[in-house]
DNA sequence: TTGTTTAATTGGTCATGTCCAGTGTTGGTA
DNA sequence: TACCAACACTGGACATGACCAATTAAACAA
């Protein structure tokens, strides 16, 4: 199962194929213990622990001691549940999740999203989120260049970009910062969206980098107060 | 340094001694290796690990491979820096913090509380919180009897409830459920708070719960749009 | 001087082994 | 039957030791 001339390390390796498990149904409730990882896998507890513990962090497995360890029943939105997917808060929300490409170009950036980024220049691609076809609100990334003329090669109409940057473009996102506010919309968008004047809006800030802190992202997205809410599920282990 | 009759385990003793050198500003930039530690606190490397580990999770420290461990410029924000203190919340925006009890007392809870929390009765808290001795916002708290009423025997001005939750009613906070949305203030919080009409509200709702999932409190906050943000840190490794 | 190699240091990974602390079962005793 | 002690699990906490991989600075060569 593990392969050992693989440059990954064996608890990815064998984190990985727990989750793959979990997935597939074929773990629920109870998993096997440490010590039968260890026998099934040829690995050390140490390794079977850290491969373990990741999955509790990211709140997919829980720990009881003296009893064993279980798959979490309602797995923890971890970040990427709650950043990359606009499309599952709002299918949370029992609606039908819709995206709508308004523009893409390759621009200055400002003063401000300099500030935050770094970057000069930047690939600006505009969204309208939809809710059972209702517009709920506005997103606009910024990209740099090298990622952005790759993305839209894509179609974003639609598309969960998170899931492009991961899974097509092979990016890995590693951290976040989000900063939430309320403000109004901007005229343009209110105008487009045809919103009454004076709509308020729930206003996210959000800047992704990689492992390497890289920025991968900045999005600044307007949602209409009325319709959209930020649900965030968090746990820690305390000491 | 490390006492070794203590029931405390020796990663967490050391993970506070350096968690301690960090606030008291003897650590700054980079810290000792992993290996200096071992010989400094005679403990394994693993036990270093753990405790260092702890650190980087809650974004006190990072890691660079080949460099060292530093002490993290602008630490991550984890979810207890964002719940509990929205304290620290404002005096990272550079403002004086402050709390004033407005009200408290035993009530019903409405059904809508009632349906989140299982409570058919609660203690209910009123505060409103200050920055720079201006009112920023109104909390609304709820808590389970046994708990208010302890709560309530100390002084809720200017105190920190989580922290009078955590370390003088000895209550392990464990997991959370955040719900921002936005919205307009109450009409009773308006008056009182002096604020012009239609000033409106970023709205938080927060259920937190301990170990064994049981409903430590219920807390409905309102801050003005104007003067409050949430802003959310959050990082997760991935495989 | 400039570029390259080497060595030392740091964190990353993994194995092995020991003991402790909860949890539940099982079997015997009152 | 009701209770309790022993035992067999589970995860938690360490120690020790080995090797790998990234980083950087010092020594060396062109």
């Amino acid at each position: 199962m593990l392969d050992y001339n693989n440059s990954i390390a064996l608890h990815i390796q064998l984190k990985n194929i727990i989750e793959k498990k979990i997935e597939e149904g074929i773990f629920t409730g109870q998993i096997p213990s440490e010590r039968q990882f260890m026998e099934e896998y040829h690995v050390s507890r140490s390794t079977v622990r850290e491969a373990i513990n990741l999955l509790v962090r990211e709140g997919v497995l829980e720990k009881k001691h003296g009893k064993g360890t279980f798959v979490s029943l309602k797995p923890i939105q971890d970040w990427l549940g709650n950043l990359s997917s606009t499309t599952d808060t709002i299918m949370q929300m029992g609606k039908k999740p819709g995206a709508q490409l308004v523009t893409h170009y390759l621009t200055e950036t400002t003063p401000y999203i300099q500030e935050k980024t770094g970057l000069k220049d930047a690939y600006f691609i505009k969204r309208i989120r939809f809710a059972d076809d209702m517009p709920i609100g506005v997103e606009r990334h910024y990209y740099p260049i090298e990622i952005g003329v790759k993305l839209i090669k894509y179609d974003l109409n639609d598309a969960t970009l998170y899931d492009l940057l991961e899974n097509h473009l092979g990016i890995r996102l590693a951290e976040a910062e989000q900063t939430i506010s309320g403000g109004i919309f901007l005229d343009e968008d209110r105008e487009f969206m045809k919103m009454p004047n004076g709509t308020n809006a729930l206003i996210a800030e959000r800047i992704i980098r990689d492992r390497n802190r890289e920025i991968i992202e900045f999005e600044k997205a307007f949602y209409r107060n009325d319709l959209y809410t930020f649900k965030i599920n968090l746990s820690r282990k305390f000491g």
